[in-house]
DNA sequence: ATTTTGGTAGTACGATGGTACTACCAAAGT
DNA sequence: ACTTTGGTAGTACCATCGTACTACCAAAAT
């Protein structure tokens, strides 16, 4: 065997030049051509670690929501354990508003390919709902805990809540996403909404 | 002259066509021979009505979007103009959940070219603001008048709340389009956070 | 030393895209 | 009657796409 290459490593420098070119130009600007000139390869190169292109663009999208998946945790994880629910609650939607690049290229990129899917069968929907989905659960947890504490009203049903947020912080990120609102705008109308669950008991 | 042509009725057909095909088959499968064959043209026909693709997108979306923008008018219309504020909040913001054909169309043609707009300067985001802008400061009248008349509690700011609802709807209308949510599911949703807005007094 | 074999590069093929060009037809103006 | 002109149709050009194919190179195995 030759030059020792790791696969895993070029399938990952491969697929962030690909997110660099989505972010950057738009996902219809991914050919194999840009691509491989984006990462300092040959095509034949990309055709090499990925048999076609939509293995590529799947491993792709799968590469870049593991990254933000971490980076929730991360964020999640710096809150602290003792952070009460609400804080929590915060933290996670605001992953939702594309703050920095990283997260701009992956709403971007997320939502380019959801709107794809919408018509094209053959890319899966399915990866779509199961996360948004979880984190409904999720989020309709931490609300029943802090209704629980007094954090919020008992008035309020978790789930109706939780959906409420997730959908509102999923507009809000498109919405900065399009350059109708700045980042900071959109934090604050999620904080502003935030304050009034937790200011409304009686 | 020959043959007496309308050529706003042949262009009306010609962006009916590209509509039909963009919300059946995706915005990318509109070419300009697919739009043809689908209207029952040869290309040059479309080329005739149509400088370019790009003016007869334009074209497509401006005719949609003063379609819906009508449709929109009309609901409010119905409502009565004795129908309270919140009422008519409901109406307008109910019509961002895609329903029935022609609005599922409208949100997924809308969503397709605004994600293309984030990246393509040649598509001028310009249009998606102007609407979504001139929705807000209207229905954060109309919350003003409902605060007004304690049909919301006076603790709300209406400026923020119609950012909430109009990010949320838009929100619950990608879900709709997503197949994560039925219409009737995201309608409760808007319902539910709409109620919870008028039994918050105190 | 020579034969595998993992990895890289260049090129070519078929399909499809937007657009330009030319021909054709029929009704209106003369 | 015939010429102009609005409208329609077919075709061809050029670019770009994904992919297949072949050649090449260097290191490991024999």
């Amino acid at each position: 065997m030759p030059k020792l290459a790791d696969h895993g490593e070029r399938r990952a420098q491969i697929a962030e030049a690909l997110l660099r070119i989505a972010g950057s130009k738009g996902l219809h600007a991914v050919t194999m051509r840009s691509v491989a000139a984006e990462a300092g390869f040959a095509v034949a190169v990309v055709q090499y670690y990925f048999e076609s292109k939509e293995k590529l663009l799947l491993f792709a999208l799968q590469h870049l929501a593991q990254r933000m998946g971490e980076r929730v945790r991360e964020r999640v994880g710096e809150a602290g354990s003792g952070a009460s629910p609400l804080r929590v609650v915060e933290t996670i939607l605001g992953q939702a508003v594309p703050a920095d690049e990283e997260s701009r290229i992956f709403h971007l990129v997320y939502t380019s390919y959801a709107v794809l899917s919408v018509t094209d069968p053959a890319l899966a929907a399915q990866p779509f709902l199961a996360a948004p989905n979880l984190m409904q659960t999720f989020i309709a947890d931490r609300l029943r805990e802090a209704r629980d504490t007094g954090e919020i009203a008992a008035g309020l049903d978790p789930e109706s809540e939780a959906a409420v947020l997730l959908t509102m912080s999923a507009g809000l990120g498109t919405s900065v996403l399009l350059g109708q609102r700045t980042a900071e705008q959109a934090m604050d109308i999620l904080r502003y909404h935030l304050t009034r669950i937790a200011a409304s008991e009686h």
